[in-house]
RNA sequence: GGGCGAGUGGUGGAAUGGCAGACACGAUGGACUUAAAAUCCAUCAUCCAUCAAUGGGUGUGAGGGUUCGAAUCCCUCCUCGCCCA
């Protein structure tokens, strides 16, 4: 074996055969030692390994690695969120089964994974798309429909005509489909919904427990959860029976409400004005309405519109008559889908009123300063003084929130209450690559949940594609007909599929007992292993896997099946892995080492436009596939680069050139450990000098591990535990041959600890470095070393002495000086 | 519009109140080689002075402040990114 290159080739693929052949990596609950369970987003098996995954998989790797040899018995899972609308895609496209792309997929990448050498136990293995998982996913769904937690109704929901599919809120981004981009519309139909926001004050309340993890994705589920306080208040119809109900955060300017606005989809628009004269101009307005943009709508600097209904209201303050109107910028999601529209200290009603020339009416003063309906030109939304406001004139607003809606109270018209942001989640998929619901609809007995000794509600596989895919469970009578467990009269089967959010939001559950038969998991093992300690994915599901995954943990415990509060005590989000991008305007992206010198397209010689930065994408044509780093380099190559280029949470700008840097360190530690060989192998009982070379060594072998193991365990910025062990490996070359007879001990120290703390890291080339160096038990099974104190200390301190902010003079002092002393 | 984060050499980044630029990429020069690759050595923020060793000034987006001392803490502003409206 040659002793000038890491033969990588040979070492990675003969480790990663004896980790397999050891189970190294399989465990089993051992109430002997602590347990850590890592884990990172199990990818959805889209083809191949991206570099997405190989940063965020050898993040964990190292994580799970470092914990084991810490003495943790160690869970680290992998497995497919293997549900999804491409796989339907490419069946209808290549006219390929979407279980036969699935599979094909799923093993592909699950050889890419374990040549990148990730230690993962792999027998606790999940694929979502199995009916021994997604039958558990039907069973839970039961489960939430017995405690009301699971509800069909018929709702306006946000719909992606390309995908033929509606979508939860959570996945509606800036007005767009979060998969394909294009514009979502709103369509009327009956949905499956879980009913999250019975939990949205615990899911609220128990992100302060989340102290491990990153502040602004906590800051995003907060904003994504939106409480706030204020008042519901009534407002009855004139000429019609009942009310109007509004939520609103300010009650104390209810006497300023001068007019009323309902969003376009709210039920009221068309009995209100029907029989108008407003009745045509009203369908005219909400038929436009439909086809915009929610975030459109509601934009600051787009102007409101809205039309008459023809109807009145009284405000139940000023037993006023005020119109009702219907406008755009008024969303049925949000409270009651109603605003009691008070144009002095709201700037939407401001403009609207202005355009529209509805009354206006001030009703808090600033304080030391008079408004004037006729000439302020914005509206005021500070807190002031009560005006205009009956007996509540001159009271403080914000004391007048309190007042104001305790009188309302008192008289039956309103009272306090807290309004959320977040909606009911909507999981009917209108697809077939999913779980089917387990939901029976009987004309007699009406929805009737499948029993659970029928699960799994099993996908129909010999299915017809031709017509597309939305037609597939619906025109298959063999899975749609069925007998109605009550009555036994024929009944259908509910033909959505759940969303594939459903099956992540508690796979990390699953992992802890993933062969169960019985139960989705036991009691037993979630109570050894759960909640998940440290969580490692991408930031993009800062609202929706998360906030999913945390909701399902709470009904999971209620339902008695855990006893965690939360899932993930720490979560790490890292970054994106991004290369720069250049633009042709006659050929669109061009790959960067096609570029021809001088910035020109290869194709037709014209200066190409240099993009920014960006993330990999096959769209922006800037993506490296590791397979070919991993052919040219070896996986501890491709590792290495990914963690050292830059820290775990931040982007990471791809650079062929460091990729090769990282390269050439391995192979400088694989020489480095030939060139020392003979001095280690006679080592024998030579002790431990106390001065020059051999002391300066120990003290930077301590140093190392004391930097390594504090980067690793609490800053996590992987990139400075490799430049500290690259920093040892250079002080290891810098020792001069003739030294190194003298330092024998503290020699054989130094390399086994920069094996030791290399391993997590690049685990082949360590594993096969360990075995070189004459030891026969896995690098893994090696208890982390350990810094000791005494051999950081330095015998001589640098003082530097600044007068003025100028450097006048540096002291040498004896590193166990005293303050006085030095004084 | 609001909230959060970021801005440091040619590049990725390090330093989170104590000698700014660790570590790496890249570049330049040198050694080795018939040659190249690989490897090894040296130099590389910037300006000024010096034959030189070296010495001195400036420098972390801009401006101000706190401090013996600020990339780091505070205030104002600019640019970029993300989230929410």
């Amino acid at each position: 074996m040659t002793t000038d290159f890491y033969p990588f080739a040979e070492v990675e693929p003969k480790w990663q055969e004896q980790w397999e052949k050891q189970k190294l990596f399989e465990v089993t609950e051992d109430t002997s030692k602590p347990k850590f369970y890592l884990l990172e987003m199990f990818p959805y098996p889209s083809g191949r390994i991206h570099m997405g995954h190989v940063r965020n998989y050898s993040i964990g790797d190292v994580i799970a690695r470092y914990q084991t040899m810490r003495g943790y018995n160690v869970l680290h899972p992998m497995g497919w969120d293997a549900f999804g609308l491409p796989a339907e895609n490419a069946a209808i496209q290549n006219h390929m089964h979407p279980v036969q792309w699935t599979f094909d997929n799923i093993n592909t990448m699950r050889q890419q994974l374990r040549g990148m050498g990730f230690s993962y136990d792999w027998s606790r293995e999940v694929t979502t798309c199995n009916p021994d998982y997604y039958q558990w996913c039907q069973w839970l769904f039961l489960r939430f429909h017995e405690r009301g937690l699971a509800y069909r109704k018929e709702s306006f929901a946000n719909w992606c005509e390309p995908c033929q599919t509606v979508l939860a809120n959570e996945q509606v981004e800036g007005g767009c489909c979060w998969r394909c981009g294009s514009p979502v519309v709103q369509k009327s139909l009956e949905q499956w919904f879980f009913k999250i926001t019975d939990y949205a004050e615990e899911l609220l309340q128990d992100l302060d427990q989340l102290t491990g993890w990153p502040e602004r994705v906590v800051t995003m589920q907060r904003n994504w959860i939106g409480k706030s306080t204020g008042a519901e208040i009534d407002f009855p119809l004139v000429d019609h029976e009942g009310a109007i109900r509004v939520f609103t955060t300010r009650p104390d300017t209810i006497y300023g409400a001068t007019y009323m606005v309902l969003a376009p989809e709210h039920p009221l628009v068309h009995p209100l004005s029907a029989g108008t004269v407003q009745a045509q101009a009203v369908d005219d307005f909400v038929r436009q309405v439909a086809q915009m943009d929610k975030e459109i709508r509601t934009a600051d600097d787009v102007e409101k519109q809205g039309v008459f209904t023809g109807a009145y209201c009284v405000n139940p303050m000023t037993q006023e008559r005020i119109p009702i109107w219907t406008a755009d910028y008024v969303l049925l999601e949000y409270g009651t889908g109603a605003v009691m529209a008070v144009p002095t200290h709201d700037q939407r009603d401001f403009e609207f009123a202005r355009k529209y020339g509805l009354t206006l009416r001030v009703v808090i003063q600033p304080p030391g300063e008079t408004l004037d309906e006729e000439t302020m030109t914005e509206a005021y939304v500070e807190p002031g003084i009560m005006a205009n406001s009956g007996p509540f004139d001159g009271t403080a607003s914000v004391e007048g929130i309190r007042r104001i809606t305790d009188y309302m109270a008192e008289q039956g018209v309103g009272q306090h209450a807290v309004n959320y942001r977040l909606r009911d989640w909507c999981i009917s998929r209108q697809r077939y690559w999913g779980a089917p619901i387990p939901m029976i609809c009987c004309d007699a007995c009406g929805l009737v949940p499948v029993p659970d000794e029928d699960l799994p509600v099993l996908l129909p596989q010999n299915v017809d594609f031709s017509q597309g895919s939305m037609a597939v469970l619906r025109s298959d009578p063999d899975f749609h007909s069925v007998r109605c467990p009550q009555c036994a009269s024929q009944a259908r089967r509910e033909t959505d599929t759940m969303d594939t959010f459903v099956d992540s939001s508690w796979y990390f559950a699953r992992y802890v007992d993933s062969r169960n038969e019985d139960l989705p998991f036991s009691r037993a093992t979630a109570d050894y292993w759960l909640p998940v300690d440290h969580y490692v994915g991408g930031v993009e599901h800062a609202v929706m896997h998360l906030l999913y995954a945390r909701f399902f943990t709470k009904v999971m415990r209620d339902l008695g099946l855990t006893q965690t509060d939360e899932p993930f005590t720490r979560l790490l989000t890292q970054g994106m892995v991004c290369m720069e991008t250049y633009y042709c305007p006659d050929h669109g992206y061009i790959y960067p080492s096609e570029v021809r010198p001088g910035n020109l397209c290869p194709k037709c010689d014209r200066e190409l436009i240099i993009g920014r930065v960006e993330k990999m994408s096959k769209s922006k044509n800037n993506v490296v596939d590791p397979n070919d780093i991993i052919e040219k380099f070896g996986a501890d190559t491709m590792r290495v680069f990914s963690l050292f280029a830059a820290p775990p949470e931040r982007d990471l700008e791809w650079n062929d050139q460091a990729v090769e840097g990282a390269y050439r360190f391995l192979n400088r530690v694989w020489r480095l450990v030939h060139e020392l060989l003979p001095y280690l192998k006679e080592n024998s009982e030579t002790v431990s000098s106390a001065q020059g070379p051999a002391a300066e060594l120990k003290r930077m072998t301590h140093e190392t591990i004391r930097r390594v193991t504090v980067d690793i365990d609490e800053r996590l910025h992987l990139n400075t535990a490799i430049s500290a062990i690259m920093e040892l490996v250079n002080h290891l070359y810098q020792i001069k041959e003739e030294d190194r007879k003298s330092c024998v001990a503290d020699l054989q120290e130094a390399v086994e600890t920069l094996v030791l703390l290399l391993s997590p890291f690049a685990p082949h080339i360590a594993e096969e470095i360990w075995a070189i160096l004459g030891h026969t038990s896995s690098v893994r099974d090696q208890p982390w070393p350990t810094w000791d104190e005494q051999a950081l200390v330095r015998e001589q301190v640098q003082i530097v002495v600044q007068i003025n902010g100028k450097l006048r003079s540096k002291v040498d002092v004896p590193a166990d000086a005293t303050e006085e002393t030095v004084r």
